[in-house]
DNA sequence: TAAATGAGAGAGAACGTTCTCTCTTTTTTG
DNA sequence: CAAAAAAGAGAGAACGTTCTCTCTCATTTA
């Protein structure tokens, strides 16, 4: 469920019991204890989130965390070494998510359909629930979480950065060879074009409209009008 | 200094000293006493809004807040029952702040003009240092904070409704007028245009794009492009 | 002098984290 | 292959710290 915003690693390699390789070295690695292992830190990862989404950062405590993993913390802490550890983790994850929507963007062969399809795809995903009843329990709590956090949480703030720097670049890419195709008005700044488009992505994202009665459908034509207005602004300014 | 974002309330009414009125009820309101503690009140809504800023709401502890104002807790206590009230009122006056902006809208006679001047002028006021040093430490940072509050605190929620419904309503407005005046393609629906725009808006200024070095009048075309494409889209926004 | 104000110790709860101990599984040894 | 030893996993109490908030008592003000 949440393994949309966990990163699967490569560990169904060995997937049934090669019993014999026990005292190989390679059990260390791919063996039932590092299977479960892995199986236990997604446990609680996943409740993490479902308590960071529900408290907030600082408000989840450690035993909420436990509780709704069904973990005491003696054996959470066998896992990860702090809270600030589990925090970071997740933060990751959920900007990663953001960064492999972006990676759809060639996909497009035409720059406005290209913006449009991201901000479309972003918003859907954020509005789905992580885990449980309610719309009012979507991921794009997270994403507020994640960017008040990142103001004052060093460790935070380089993941986003991080992050954050990829997406630039990939949206740069794109912009520079729609721009070589001539759908870009070739005066435009990129790098300011890259940085306001995404702000004003986010700012939708954060809003969550699909959980206000906005159907993500309904936003289509939004992010259209946005893309085709930033990328041509030759067009619309003229329009005075 | 924060009298920026606090809101004035009308205490210079009896502004010299009608010490003989003491004994009477309405010294109650406006003498001496009562304007001492307003400013009491004021500079530890000061203290709690630099280290609001830089500590978040959940990461300033009272002692913090204490300290920052020169001030003891028991002192502390006499003014502010709890520290929610003083989260709450530190949400309300920077909401309101917003607002205010808001309603300079009907200065300007064109739709357009008056759209990028909000956005440009929200920026400016929320890159404004709060109280201190760097530009790291603007009061847009207590924009994303009162935000992430909103999801989980329902006090800070409801202020934040009030407020945005106000600002909805004052922007639907100048939309609606701005309709019958012919500026803005009849079959658009307004409302989802107000929400839009406003959270666009608000994804530019939580960037502080003015503390990583893109100054505010780069950001004033910006905004014009987008107001213009918003608000002219003929073929685009037609939904309803 | 009576009321308002403030300082500061500290109560009580909650926090993140660690410690000790038990139980199970795996590895080594005779 | 069976017994012994080691390692791993987990539970839960307990630790020291920090939190918000209160209480007592001294000082200031009208």
């Amino acid at each position: 469920m949440v393994d949309d915003v966990l990163p699967k690693q490569a560990t169904n390699i060995a997937d049934d019991d090669a019993s014999d390789a026990s005292h190989c070295f390679v059990a260390k690695l791919f063996g039932k204890r590092a299977r479960n292992r892995e199986a236990q830190e997604e446990r609680i990862l996943n409740a993490a989130m479902t308590c960071f989404i529900r408290s907030g950062f600082r408000g989840a405590s450690m035993n909420e965390i436990c509780s709704e993993a069904g973990m005491s913390p003696g054996a959470l802490y066998r896992y990860f070494p702090s809270k600030e550890a589990i925090i970071e983790k997740i933060s990751a994850a959920h900007r990663q998510q953001s960064a492999e929507i972006l990676d759809r963007m060639s996909e497009s062969d035409n720059i406005v359909d290209a913006v449009t399809r991201v901000g479309v795809d972003h918003v859907r995903k954020m509005s789905l629930n992580a885990t449980g009843p309610g719309p009012r329990d979507s991921s794009a709590r997270l994403f507020v979480e994640v960017r008040a956090e990142a103001m004052r949480n060093e460790g935070v703030a380089a993941i986003c950065e991080l992050h954050e720097g990829l997406m630039r670049d990939t949206l740069l890419a794109a912009f520079s060879a729609a721009k070589e195709r001539g759908e870009i008005d070739p005066v435009t700044d990129l790098e300011l074009l890259v940085a306001t488009l995404a702000a004003m992505g986010e700012g939708i994202i954060m809003r969550n409209f699909p959980s206000q009665g906005v159907p993500v459908e309904a936003l289509e034509p939004v992010f259209r009008a946005l893309a085709e207005a930033m990328l041509r602004p030759t067009k619309t300014i003229a329009h005075k």
